[in-house]
DNA sequence: ATGTCACTTTACAAGTGA
């Protein structure tokens, strides 16, 4: 939705304070907390296309975990590898890449959240011989998100554990989620004062089934870190 | 590997993007 359209009123009356960066059909992120949010930034310096609302930051004040800076992105979907879309987040990514970089410290404490769109490894793909060299897990996606990690951050849902079939993504066609032919492409990336607070990292698969809610789940399920205080 | 879904438009179906 666009931003005129976001409950502010409803949330407020939960104890959720929201920064929204809305669009229309597709993109839109928004932060929602029940802790003084501060700095809150849209889209990023050096975004090919800072037109797309696919990227919202804040700083969230939580007590004793102290200053936490929270960045929300949607990473673009990429169609079909060799399509333009696919080579738009190929560049989009290493923009982002550039971005942390030159403008954020692997020693403070940030939390990358978000549709990825990138399953990392063999064991987030339901079945990685069907999936190689396909969008959402081909080797140049993957690159990009090693980069990431690289430069500072852990995927904090392997913090603690290997396991696979820990999906947060099943399409809607084929009946997949009922098949189990999941990826796991929401992910949390956390520098090291982050990671280092990990307690918990779970999928709630529950929130995916139609029999949850109003019975018309979203593709992806939530994924939820819990952080210890300093 | 494409059996769905939500959304758009000059709309009352068909295309699009995920």
């Amino acid at each position: 939705m666009e931003d005129d359209g976001f409950p502010h009123r409803e949330l407020e009356a939960l104890g959720y304070t929201a920064a929204v960066h809305g669009q229309k059909t597709y993109n839109g992120v928004a932060i929602l907390s029940r802790a003084p949010l501060s700095d809150v930034t849209r889209s990023f310096p050096g975004d090919p296309v800072p037109d797309e609302a696919r990227v919202i930051g804040g700083t969230v004040s939580a007590g004793g975990l102290g200053d936490l800076r929270l960045v929300n992105l949607y990473v673009i979907n990429g169609q079909e590898v060799g399509s333009d879309k696919y080579r738009r987040k190929l560049d989009w990514l290493d923009a982002v890449i550039r971005w942390l970089s030159e403008s954020h410290d692997p020693k403070a404490p940030l939390l990358l959240v978000g549709d990825f769109n990138i399953a990392p490894e063999e064991e987030d793909v339901h079945d990685p011989e069907t999936w190689r060299g396909k969008v959402l897990f081909s080797d140049r996606e993957r690159e990009r998100l090693h980069a990431m990690l690289d430069w500072g951050l852990s995927d904090l849902l392997r913090v603690h554990t290997r396991d696979g079939g820990l999906y947060s993504w099943w399409d809607y066609r084929m009946g997949a989620f009922h098949r189990g032919w999941g990826l796991r492409i929401d992910l949390g990336l956390g520098t090291a004062p982050v990671s280092d607070r990990l307690v918990d990292a779970v999928i709630d698969r529950e929130e995916r089934k139609s029999s949850t809610g109003e019975g018309k789940p979203s593709d992806h399920a939530p994924v939820i870190f819990t952080l210890r205080d300093a």
